[in-house]
RNA sequence: GGCGGC
DNA sequence: GCCGCCAACATA
């Protein structure tokens, strides 16, 4: 703990201990959001304009040069808030927390004095190889320290090719050893993340409730983005990949869908865009058709607002890859999952016949079929019935269809060329 | 559909 | 019988 309040920035490398009174708690979760909403909205900005931003949040004072017991304090709110966070998104926008945390230790570490820096790196047992002297002249690095790194360890660095490289290092001026501390804590984060998502059902309740009391910083552009139109799903059923297309015929078909086929179908819906209050209409159409109402409402009704992150745990679910289809178990009578995989072959070859599917790719496709290539086979009926290439091969239904939606303006164009 | 609560 | 909660993860 005394090495956490000694400094501004932190790896964050050990879980808290003790606990803080849930008032204090709440606080901590409060600032730190406020912080990530800065970062969110603000692209770019200096320590003086985050400073100033920060207004009378107490992290600010983790920007702050000197040492006094108010730094100490906001350093340790730092530490025990990340972790709390750190929890939250585990389950929701990892990605998104990352960033925000990346940049704000960035910040942090840019801002310390460099005696600070290096003696944050050596408390931390970082080790650094400093270049030696015929290193130093072999590669004409002059000025200040170099030192000499695995291109593992700074990857971005080698990226850019801005700094001399040799045999699987690369050589960094003293300025720039942030990157290396970003990409050692990244890959801490990353891992820390996975594991806090694995241990969230233990997590004590009343932590878990807390945090649920948040509303967490979401990032941009996710879901927001996109949008799909209930009025015209069935003039874009054409785009659906094969899976989905057979969820949509047997919604209409017999009014109904069991619940793996709710969760495929649904999800993909999703992803594509489609509103919650536009999913509930679509689902509640149809499943009236067969039911009454107030079954719907208390049956399904529920189901569909989890779905979409709305109640209980409220979790932003994304739409299932094609692995994940293709590993459910379909027992007869079902209609989920792959039919490239879970179809027999003579039915499938006939569902393909029906969509034109040439002979040529018939055979194509149930030999890749056979051969347990089902993301292929299903590759090669994109080809066919888009009548257009692809350069990879379909892993995910969302693909499918965005690419099969973007063909569509590729034959247009062609035709307006050939026009012309 | 599964699990859980009354 | 009433009710709540869960699943997912590509992606430029
Ligand atoms: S390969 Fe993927 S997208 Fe194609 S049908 Fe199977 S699950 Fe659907």
């Amino acid at each position: 703990m005394d090495r956490i309040l000694q400094f501004n920035v932190s790896l964050y490398s050990y879980t808290p201990q003790g606990a803080e009174q849930l008032y204090k708690q709440a606080e901590m979760i409060y600032y730190r959001l406020r912080l990530y909403q800065i970062l969110k909205t603000k692209e770019t900005l200096s320590v003086d304009e985050l400073k100033s931003e920060l207004g009378d949040n107490p992290l600010k004072h983790l920007l702050d040069v000197e040492d006094n017991a108010e730094v100490r304090l906001a350093r340790h709110l730092d530490y025990l808030s990340h972790w709390t966070l750190k929890i939250a998104y585990s389950n929701q926008q990892p990605m998104f927390f990352m960033k925000c945390e990346l940049r704000w230790f960035k910040t942090r570490f840019n801002n310390m004095s460099h005696d600070q820096r290096m003696e944050f790196i050596k408390k931390n047992n970082l080790n650094l190889t400093p270049a030696t002297d015929t290193e130093k002249s072999n590669l004409k690095l002059w000025g200040q320290n170099w030192y000499k790194f695995n291109f593992t360890e700074v990857t971005l660095l080698v990226k850019l090719r801005l700094y001399p490289m040799y045999k699987g290092f690369i050589f960094i001026p003293e300025h720039k050893l942030v990157f290396w501390l970003t990409e050692k804590l990244q890959k801490q984060l990353q891992s820390s993340l996975v594991h806090c998502r694995k241990m969230l059902p233990s997590t004590c309740d009343q932590l878990n409730m807390l945090i649920n009391t948040f509303e967490l910083v979401q990032p941009y552009s996710d879901t927001t983005s996109r949008s799909f139109k209930l009025c015209d799903l069935k003039k874009n059923v054409e785009h659906f990949p094969l899976c989905m297309k057979f969820q949509y015929e047997n919604l209409e078909k017999k009014h109904h869908l069991k619940h793996f086929s709710r969760v495929q179908y649904g999800l993909f819906l999703k992803g594509l865009g489609l509103s919650l209050e536009e999913a509930l209409k679509m689902w509640k159409t149809e499943f009236t058709k067969k039911m009454s109402e107030r079954c719907f409402q208390k049956e399904y009704s529920y189901f569909f607002k989890h779905q979409y992150g709305t109640v209980g745990s409220k979790i932003k679910y994304k739409a299932q890859c094609c692995d994940t289809i293709l590993e459910q178990s379909v027992p007869s009578g079902f209609v989920h999952g792959c039919p490239f995989k879970h179809w027999d072959a003579s039915v499938l070859s006939v569902r393909l016949r029906e969509d034109d599917v040439c002979d040529e790719d018939v055979r194509k496709i149930l030999g890749l079929k056979q051969r347990e290539q089902y993301r292929a086979a299903c590759t090669t009926y994109f080809q066919s019935v888009c009548g257009c290439k692809l350069d990879d091969v379909i892993d995910h239904p969302v693909k499918y269809y965005d690419k099969s939606c973007s063909s569509i303006v590729d034959i247009e164009d062609l035709v307006l060329s050939d026009e012309d």
